[in-house]
DNA sequence: CCTGACGTTTGATCGAAATCAAACCTCAAT
DNA sequence: ATTGAGGTTTGATTTCGATCAAACGTCAGG
């Protein structure tokens, strides 16, 4: 991989208080490669041999059973995906496609348990890791459990509205078929759920939303904290 | 606490690999209270000031928003639970009440920290947990996404009927009130689904459910080791 | 500029599950 | 035995979201 590369690898909580001459040697020992985009990293089921590390462009992670199929998550840069099979050496519960042509750091997952045997620091990354990884899911669970489709619509427009820094306007981050996917819903329902929240200023352009009265939207999406706020 | 309970306490997958005195040293610091049943232990959003061991009885962790509410899991003896939220000394996700009279341990969370900072082994043994932790609530978020109701409840019949040793029917381990909100649907639904799947040998008489045509059930549940296999 | 593919939207309909309401058990306390 | 409370079931109805089908837009490639 290229030197220009590491600074942003390290700069991940994961690897950040690791010791600089064991994480060069895990670098070391793994692999980078570019993917387009739609093609398959990983299958549901299958020993996990690396842990994978999201440089650049997107990851979907997805799963599957019975002929349905689900978006689990969206892992953007800089994001490590599949921990927790690499840690417990068993088969991945999901699988993983780039959605848009991806730099993937891929790391051979032994190295990964070795580390973490014999590095404290690292460990307690792993942990904390782990652990906010554990809280996303609980979040997104609740919000499938408590919410309905157009509260859960609303409070995810909401939340890229914050992460883009409040400006009034959305710019979706990925297709509204995945997105739809992701929120638990058909594509056609999410068109729907945009629908039911013009009257609270939600205008859609394309893949831009804008947000025209912010606080009627809260009213109706009555965020929450312990569900939307993925900071705690 | 009884030091007849010490033992028990140890046997956990967190606790056994821990040194003894460590160990013992926790424990002394910990509170060890016996509750009667449906009474709150924790509420979502207070900050995350003890580690619960359920020793006897049975927890439900469950979670609130906007009026509704719904049940998240089932904390049987041994286990523990708000692992995450004591480790990032965040505030609780979920909350908590005993489902029955339970003897509960309440380790002190600053310990727990304490703990993991300087016993490297105690690490690693959260990682396995933390981990296990993660895929169980993925493999529920799997569930809820991929299945209908009686899918859902037709694969946790043989989940139930593996657990209590094939017999050939199966005791409902809480109440069906609980075990609908567990499984995402009304009281009322569940009963319908359990309908449902009379054609398929289910047959309910109280809390004892009857599996007369497994492999016909399980046409039906079509079950997925990567959703219902809770030791992977 | 046209074409066709693909994602999105709209309309119509269907089906699953929620809700409302009432009846019905079960069982502990009197 | 009787009462009453809480859990469960059944029935009727409604609502939400899924599905099916077709139209529409957009955009890259010819």
């Amino acid at each position: 991989m290229r030197s220009s590369d590491l600074p942003e690898v390290k700069s991940i909580h994961l690897f950040e208080t690791m010791n600089d001459d064991r994480f060069e040697s895990l670098v070391n020992a793994a692999y980078l490669q570019t993917f387009p985009a739609q093609v398959d990293l990983i299958h549901e089921g299958d020993p996990a041999d690396f842990l994978y590390v999201v440089l650049d462009g997107c990851v979907e992670l997805y799963a599957q059973s019975n002929g349905r199929e689900t978006t689990m998550a969206m892992v953007p840069p800089v994001g490590t995906f599949i921990l927790a099979a690499v840690l417990k050496d068993a088969v991945y519960l999901m699988s993983a496609r780039t959605s848009q042509q991806s730099r993937i750091l891929m790391i051979p997952s032994q190295d990964i348990r070795l580390a973490f045997e014999s590095d404290p620091d690292f460990a307690k990354a792993i942990i904390r890791e782990l652990a906010n990884c554990y809280r996303a899911v609980i979040k997104e669970h609740k919000s499938i459990k408590l919410r309905s489709t157009v509260e859960r619509l609303a409070n995810r427009l909401i939340r890229y509205h914050t992460d883009q820094g409040s400006i009034g306007s959305v710019l979706l981050p990925y297709d509204k078929r995945t997105l739809a996917s992701l929120l638990g819903m058909a594509p056609e329902n999410l068109s729907r759920a945009f629908n039911t929240l013009k009257p609270y200023g939600v205008k859609v352009e394309g893949a831009t939303v804008h947000l025209n009265d912010l606080s009627a939207l809260e009213t109706l999406a009555k965020p929450n904290s312990l569900i939307d706020d993925r900071t705690m």
